[in-house]
DNA sequence: GCCCAGGTATAAA
DNA sequence: TTTATACATGGG
């Protein structure tokens, strides 16, 4: 639900309820994307065309859907009313798919800021994000760690065919999910967080260690929208409210 | 130095 | 089927 202009080579959108900087920031996207910004209601992209806008941003933005209806369902539940109260300002970003697989191997044991240190080093080296080609060269530059072969088996596995995101892609959610933990190194984890992030599932719901804190604390029976159609997004205020509770309730 | 990080493969119970 | 441990690296 937005609206457009465009105007000196940039795209002016309003869009109701989106927050850029959550959005970007809440552990979804390892690196910056486009160049935008936010005053107030307005974002603004910068160098983007208005065909570039309705073939790539808008989708990747998410800006089309309808966030707030889907946030007057879940805040029905008093602890999602406070999380979207937080950070309902997130949308769910569409991401490439291969980046967004490589980028969550890359994730695991692993903290958010030497993510981003590792994935900069990658793109630094190739000047784009890194291909499956690009990944079966010598990457010991990047310190991926133990990491490495998990990478290699993935591009491995996508250059080959084996595993073919576009295929992927057209696949129900469940064949999809076991289809991508072919991969050596991608586990129910980062299986469900490149479904979510990348092919735009959002009735998929990545599990780690802070949304089980959050489950356990607030949750012990069960989750009321575990099987939402939206479980995703509701995951994402969720992930973002309990990583970020001191501040929240600082605010409050 | 010690602990932890948007996990997974592997072995053992 | 469930539980324990190693794993590379860098920040706090």
């Amino acid at each position: 639900m937005r609206s457009f202009t465009a105007k000196d080579n940039n795209i002016y959108v309003k869009c109701e309820g989106f927050d850029l900087d959550l959005t970007v920031n809440c552990g979804q996207s390892f690196r910056q994307h486009v160049n935008a910004s936010q005053q107030g209601g307005t974002i603004v992209l910068h160098n983007v065309t208005e065909e570039q806008f309705l073939t790539k941003w808008d989708a990747y933005f998410d800006f089309n859907r309808d966030y707030e209806a889907i946030k007057r369902e879940f805040r029905t539940d008093p602890v999602m009313k406070k999380a979207i109260e937080f950070c309902g300002g997130i949308h769910i970003l569409k991401q490439d798919p291969w980046e967004t697989l490589v980028s969550f191997i890359i994730s695991q044991n692993n903290n958010i800021p030497r993510i981003k240190l590792i994935i900069n080093r990658l793109v630094e080296h190739f000047g784009q994000f890194p291909n499956p080609s690009d990944l079966l060269t010598d990457i010991s530059f990047a310190k991926t760690g133990f990491r490495e072969k998990y990478l290699k088996s993935a591009a491995e596995n996508v250059l080959s065919g084996k595993v073919s995101l576009d295929e992927v892609a057209k696949m129900p959610t469940p064949e999809a999910r076991a289809a991508l933990m072919q991969i050596s190194g991608v586990g129910p984890k980062v299986a469900e967080c490149t479904l979510l992030y990348g092919f735009h599932r959002l009735e998929c719901f990545p599990r780690d260690v802070w949304i089980n804190r959050a489950l356990a604390e607030f949750y012990p029976e069960d989750f009321p929208f575990i099987n939402h159609p939206f479980a995703g997004i509701a995951q994402q205020y969720l992930f973002h409210y309990i990583r970020n509770r001191e501040l929240c309730e600082s605010l409050s």
